[in-house]
DNA sequence: TTGTGCCTACGAAAATATTCGTAGATGTTT
DNA sequence: AAACATCTACGAATATTTTCGTAGGCACAA
């Protein structure tokens, strides 16, 4: 089974780690603190920049490997902490939530917002289409042939809509 | 300018008061407590479902209103609750955080994930690659602003932005 | 009127999540 | 060696969210 959901700053830390891959708590709490390079959907992006004490980085981090979110080596004094889960995974895991909590489960009501709100690059929307295209086509013939375009959730079902 | 972000049990609420309409508490508190009919994203859903005490569902429901998440009547002594932000606008917002904070600020790939987790109607289909041409079609036109320019996918278009 | 039931208001406990101070170990510099 | 820097562990203070007990008011029936 996954380990719990992440919190939001367990969330920001670990799109951290994705990003930067194996990391020491000290990389991690400076990449927080860069105001040159703000991560994403970090609550300090702007106004105040408060700087977060690297305690706070590195007692999170821990609760995070508590909970199985993190791996860690021990060996040296500096201790080196990765990710234990998937982006991919997590990403599915939270949007599922997403989409339930906030779209009442119609992914499809989400993603048509989505397309809605934001500027889609013909790039991404060829993308989007060929995607669409490739739906379609396991729709009439039964198999999956899902090879090509999504680094595909390669999860099992463990989707109980 | 809008509310702050809902918590979680004022999103739940929020989406039983679109759902319902106007209601009192009593009329809510019920709802979320319904085994026979549970909230979408609710925490109650499975297992064991305990109760959400009245007082607790009130509690919540006036902290929204001081926020100004919903308007109240209160000219009776039972006061009906309404939402005050539209569910539109609210979903919006969310999923914007939400991309940022879980996808790095990008829509596509969320909105790649989603298809490919999810399975989509034929119906369902369609309706995205119809709202894809659209979209292709105002990028060769003129640029309108991209945030109101699509009323489509006949939901009740209650937006206020 | 008195009792019963439902309503709001409100304070505060309980549960979570975030932040940090301090201590002790160990490596580094002078 | 002594001073200093950096790291982990950990308890505890804060902040936020959720939950509920209790009090007082009003309606209505007996």
């Amino acid at each position: 089974m996954q380990p719990s959901k992440p919190t939001e700053s367990e969330l920001e830390i670990l799109q951290l780690l994705w990003e930067m891959g194996p990391s020491t708590v000290r990389a991690v709490n400076d990449r927080l603190n860069d105001p040159k390079n703000p991560p994403r959907g970090g609550r300090r992006s702007m106004g105040a920049p408060r700087e977060v004490g690297y305690t706070t980085t590195l007692k999170i981090m821990q609760i995070m490997h508590e909970k199985g979110l993190v791996t860690r080596q021990e060996d040296a004094r500096t201790h080196i902490y990765a990710a234990a889960v998937s982006e991919q995974d997590t990403q599915s895991a939270l949007l599922q939530q997403f989409v339930d909590s906030t779209f009442r489960g119609s992914a499809m009501k989400m993603v048509l917002q989505a397309l809605g709100n934001h500027d889609a690059s013909p790039n991404e929307l060829d993308e989007i289409k060929s995607l669409i295209a490739q739906l379609e086509q396991n729709q009439s013939d039964d198999t999956e042939t899902n090879t090509t375009l999504l680094p595909p959730a390669e999860q099992d079902g463990n989707r109980t809509e």
